[in-house]
RNA sequence: GGAGGGGUGUCCGAGAGGUCGAAGGUGACAGACUCGAAAUCUGUUGUGGGGCAACUCACCCAGGGUUCGAAUCCCUGCCCCUCCGCCA
């Protein structure tokens, strides 16, 4: 959510930082209802207070047939108030509809553009693999090594839905565990884990609601939300709280399943592992002094890469443009893994700083002095990473002529010492 | 799922239709005393909105209702605790 007096003050430059992202958002009627507010405001708070004097009047007087007027004239009063406060929530509801649909204005160091076609290469790691055959996908791999099973998995859920098997499944769990292992004891994440399914009010602190509703799961009876990432419960972690300055930065790593109806990307990706309705990730949130998301941003896409390079697969990093950002976030840094199967890069962490966005939609706030008024901290997460499309990396940058898949080395001793997963025969 | 008991300020805890934004204690901060500290004493100490300001409005889990007036009464929901059932 956007500050209401920023937007008010600076209308225009709001507009034209918003139309970056690619779609006009006209601020017209932000400015009428804002308006219409703050005058049945003072009209019922007049009122109010003229109640409160009288009523504290009566309360004084022994003998209430003596002021029967004043109470009559009270509740004609009393009535007033409500019709005004009726007409007032009504005015609330269609104002806070529009904040909250209002996405985040981008960082100025955003490049500006239209596409992901505008992002801009920041730096790349890495050599990509040479290989003396032509490389297979990564489902082709998975399957003819039994470790990956797409059909079985549509039979007992449906499309965009994976089986892992053996080493498969130990390698998933293995990443999960080296993630994990590497962002708490090297970079200094409290590690958590959080419930997978989620109320209203946390999904609309991080920006999932009110505009995204149809990329979520929903549950039928209580109604409740399946996480699209952890970037949701963590970051609600400390909704509604005021923070230790001192405390600051918080930093949660936490790995969980992430749920997503992929709703309006019907054929792209239809196989393989790249896009499922059900995955798994290992997120890292921080919470931050304003003055230091800048730094902490470039501290968290660090500790992303880290990954990567400890399993020695190539990457890229890309500043994306005004149009490709998220909804909630004002600057993001995506990680693209090589990919040999596919011959691109493809995203394997998305790592933002949403500066005071979600902080204010969750009130999430810090005391810069003992005594002054709470301020919003910054949040900021990525993936760290996400851990199906690692699979996908290492089975295709990993692949061998024969077939069989060595395991990068620092993830040996989370597989038992396995060096190499191999067909096991049927 | 059934039966009870609760949700008040940093925390504990009073309150029970009017003078309550809320007693008392505790914690924190400032000052006095002290060479310094402890103890003691004094003062300050919630959040959000509107207004240039004086000031004003709202908030005692949330949302409705009764009333001139509600933390206090009524209804609904959420959460916590105890017992029974069920269950990993």
């Amino acid at each position: 959510m956007l500050d209401i007096k920023y937007i008010r003050d600076n209308l225009d430059q709001v507009e034209a930082a918003l139309a970056t992202r690619g779609s006009e958002i006209s601020l017209e009627g932000f400015r009428e209802l804002d308006k219409r507010r703050r005058s049945l405001l003072t009209e019922s708070e007049n009122l109010k207070a003229l109640k409160n004097s009288v009523s504290e009047e009566i309360s004084r007087v022994k003998d209430k047939s003596t002021v029967k007027d004043k109470i009559a004239e009270m509740k004609d009063v009393s009535v007033r108030i409500k019709t005004l406060d009726d007409e007032l929530k009504v005015v609330e509801e269609e104002f806070a509809a529009i904040l909250m649909t209002l996405p985040n204005l981008p960082h100025p160091t955003a490049p500006i553009g239209r596409s992901e076609a505008d992002n801009m290469v920041v730096r790349k790691w890495g050599t990509l693999p040479e290989m003396n055959f032509e490389p297979k996908s990564h489902w082709d791999i998975g399957e003819s090594l039994g470790i990956l099973d797409f059909e079985r998995a549509a039979k007992i859920t449906g499309a965009r839905f994976c089986l892992y098997k053996g080493a498969g499944a130990r390698l998933e769990r293995a990443l999960i565990n080296f993630m994990l292992e590497l962002h708490t004891n090297e970079h200094g994440y409290v590690e958590v884990l959080p419930p997978f399914m989620v109320n209203r009010a946390s999904m609309t602190g991080t920006g999932q609601l009110p505009k995204f509703e149809e990329d979520l799961f929903r549950l039928a009876d209580p109604d409740f939300l399946l996480i699209p990432t952890a970037e949701v419960p963590v970051t609600n972690i400390h909704r509604d709280e005021i923070l230790k300055k001192s405390d600051l930065p918080i930093c949660y790593a936490a790995y969980t399943p992430c749920f997503r109806r992929e709703a309006g990307s019907y054929g792209k990706d239809t196989r393989g592992l790249i896009r499922q309705h059900q995955f798994n990730k290992v997120e890292l949130v921080r919470f931050v002094h304003p003055e230091k998301s800048q730094a902490e941003l470039e501290n968290l896409t660090g500790h992303a890469e880290k990954v990567l390079q400890l399993l020695e697969l190539p990457y890229r990093v890309l500043n994306l443009c005004t149009g490709d950002i998220g909804f909630s976030s004002c600057k993001t840094f995506d990680l693209e893994v090589w990919l040999p199967g596919q011959g691109q890069y493809r995203e394997i962490s998305s790592c933002s700083s949403f500066a005071d966005f979600q902080a204010r939609r969750a009130s999430i706030r810090y005391r810069e002095e003992e005594k002054s008024k709470p301020e919003f901290v910054h949040t900021l997460n990525g993936s760290g990473l996400a851990v199906g499309r690692t699979v996908v990396a290492i089975l295709e940058n990993y692949q061998q002529a024969d077939g069989s898949v060595v395991i990068p080395s620092v993830l040996r001793p989370y597989m038992g010492g396995l060096e190499r997963i191999e067909k096991v025969p049927a």
